[in-house]
DNA sequence: TTCTATTTATTCGGACGCTTGACGAATCAA
DNA sequence: TTGATTCGTCAAGCGTCCGAATAAATAGAA
């Protein structure tokens, strides 16, 4: 039990001053040098830790110095987006060995679970890492992940999936259980790991794309909601009346600032035939007035929505994500429009890592289960409950 | 260190199962029954436990019964109100002794500090506890707080308080430090520990009075941003146009949700004069159609309000509070709106404990800070960190 | 009443994990 | 070569926990 936080403690130094001496691990964890001894010795013979060579220099005798092996176990994160499969594999330690994507196959449901274990296979094969060395496996998907459950609500945008037990099918065609957890989210806590909020608790991210989303990061944990459904804010009362029609079934926000509203609403305004959101922005920057009236409009309507959220959750740092969101161009748009209408200025950042968000979040997560499932201390994390109201006595 | 854990998982049986053996305390925590002599024996010596009885009607030896005793300590929480103060005084174990309230003192300012000094004082000694004695002390205010600095950084509605070192005043005169903390994050605290969402871990508390206020409790946490600014929903751009004069100062929502909003509403669709929110609504019940349409027109935008929660942080309950928003025949119409709004639906209480919910919510933080003090596992608690994406190497 | 089964409570011995201090080993600098 | 310094291991001791044995107290049966 004891020896259980040692070897917790240790194992956090080991991530973050690798390599180390075990003099060195000693000092840094308050452990004494023969506990650390113990530790490091079992630590090796698990296979996750190797000897990586020794210091020199320094005056007195040389230490021996010890990193993570990867042969302590290999993490995989996925991204299943309609159009485009990423995946990357990382070591227990942290380092991202490689990353790989693909079109999504277009034939949708078990073509693209296929595809998925090819890919897979082949990144683990190609870094000399059998497959079944992988110990964690998160997957990034549009919709709502319910967080009971693990299942996926709300199919995403890919043909043939929602009839599959997909959790199930594609943890078996790894040969290890696959966590799913929907993308904006793990978005989001790509840019606290990697990305631009690195090292904040308070974060949000707006992710305009196709769709409108949201993820919330709140006292340094992903906000999922009851059933998974924390920033679903196409349905925000925002842009429109929210009883109409179109508000019902596809939210009122997103009926404005999907993709496929702001399409729309350029035709309405008498813009030229586009068949994407792009090209009106394409069209905006080449001084179409009707084209950088719609790309205004959007974003004041993007600004409402991020004053919503200010508001309500107060967060250090806004981040904008997403095919649209991301474009700087339009992020200087929104962040002007939000000094009008926040109660308090809030900093704004584009995404860094643009359509790696997903995936380096994916690795974020797999890893962070990898290192619990090896490391954790559930039970004893758990704040003290207060006593319910009416005090129980003990029958006797 | 392993002692301390002993201890606690000891003082957490205590908690929730007092009176209890030493033998069925060692089988509900899985100690020995050797450590759990131990454990008693030091509670015992240190006040923080009693005997209390003896078992009797069973076979076999009696036991002897101990509870948690209130020799270990007393917490007081105090709801400062602009209108009304209200103290409680609770023991160790959770036990609310007694509360007291009275008008707050309309001279503002120091006056307003000496009468709380006063009545925790009078609470204290008539209930056999000497005023040193308190160890945790908690105080609902209006306003923002500080989560870091723990100041108050938007003065509540009582005059002569926002020059005043208040904090620091404060505890000078209870001889403990006090903790502050926003009034409606405590009101929704008191549902969720002695209310109407007891053991919910994602609950929304839609306070509506004078002004609108929201608290927020996510994966069993409060929210509160981080400037503490997190459920000023006031600025919600909801109900007006956002960029207008009154939106900017006030805020939008609560230029029209809030009682005087309602006030002057009700007076520009030419209402008889009325002053105060209550008697609109009181109009309402009696059959005024103008007043009914203000009635409705409110709901609608509670209602707007709540659906924006909804869509962002999907919580399994909303609880309306306040004067305004406790009323039953107004959360009906509430609830009926929001099912045309939200993109699911979700369940609507109204607040359980009224105008208490404040003082109920200070006395649960200053227990469970209370707790904490005593067997707190903070930096065992944490979660392992990643490793940043450049490695740091020891420079040796 | 006496005896037995049962439960509570204490005592004792042993195991585990951690620390401290001493000591040998290895290295650099003079 | 010598001394200072640092690394790593060994041995001893301490705190905490557990299990087994034992004593104490009680209800129910004989």
């Amino acid at each position: 039990m004891t020896r259980q936080l040692s070897r917790r403690s240790v194992f956090e130094a080991l991530l973050h001053r690798s390599p180390i001496s075990r003099a060195d691990l000693a000092k840094v964890t308050g452990l004494s040098k023969q506990t650390m001894s113990e530790v490091v010795d079992t630590f090796e013979q698990q296979g996750l830790v190797r000897r990586v060579g020794r210091t020199s220099g320094n005056v007195g005798r040389t230490a021996v110095l010890y990193e993570l092996s990867p042969e302590g176990g290999h993490v995989l994160g996925i991204d299943l987006g309609a159009r485009r499969l990423t995946v990357a594999l990382a070591e227990i330690g942290g380092r991202v060995l490689a990353e790989a994507d693909e079109p999504t196959d277009g034939r949708g449901g078990a073509w693209v679970l296929d595809q998925i274990a090819r890919l897979s296979d082949r990144l683990a094969r190609d870094n000399h890492t059998h497959p079944s060395r992988i110990r964690s496996i998160v997957l990034a998907t549009p919709g709502v992940v319910n967080p009971k459950t693990g299942s996926i609500e709300m199919a995403p945008n890919i043909s043939g999936l929602d009839h599959l037990n997909v959790v199930g099918l594609l943890g078996e065609k790894l040969g290890h259980p696959v966590v799913f957890e929907n993308d904006i989210n793990l978005a989001l806590l790509g840019e606290i790991w990697h990305g631009c909020a690195q090292n904040l608790a308070n974060v949000a991210f707006l992710a305009l794309g196709s769709g409108v989303g949201l993820g919330l990061y709140v006292n340094g944990e992903l906000v999922r909601g009851e059933n998974g459904a924390a920033g679903e804010i196409g349905y925000l009362p925002i842009g429109g009346d929210p009883l109409q029609a179109e508000s019902r079934v596809q939210g009122c926000l997103e009926y404005q600032l999907g993709a496929a509203g702001i399409v729309r609403r350029f035709g309405e305004a008498g813009g030229s035939p586009v068949d994407s959101a792009k090209q009106v922005f394409e069209l905006a920057q080449s001084g179409d007035a009707r084209a950088i009236a719609v790309v205004g409009e959007t974003a004041r309507l993007a600004a409402l929505a991020a004053a919503t959220v200010v508001a309500t959750v107060d967060p250090q740092l806004l981040v904008l994500g997403g095919s649209i969101g991301a474009r700087p161009d339009f992020a200087d748009q929104v962040a002007r429009a939000l000094v009008q209408l926040a109660p308090r200025p809030v900093e704004i950042r584009t995404s860094l890592l643009g359509a790696r968000a997903g995936v380096v979040g994916a690795v974020s997560v797999a890893l962070r289960r990898l290192h619990d499932e090896f490391f954790g201390v559930a039970e004893l994390a758990s704040a003290l409950p207060l006593p319910p109201p009416a005090q129980r006595h003990a029958p006797q």
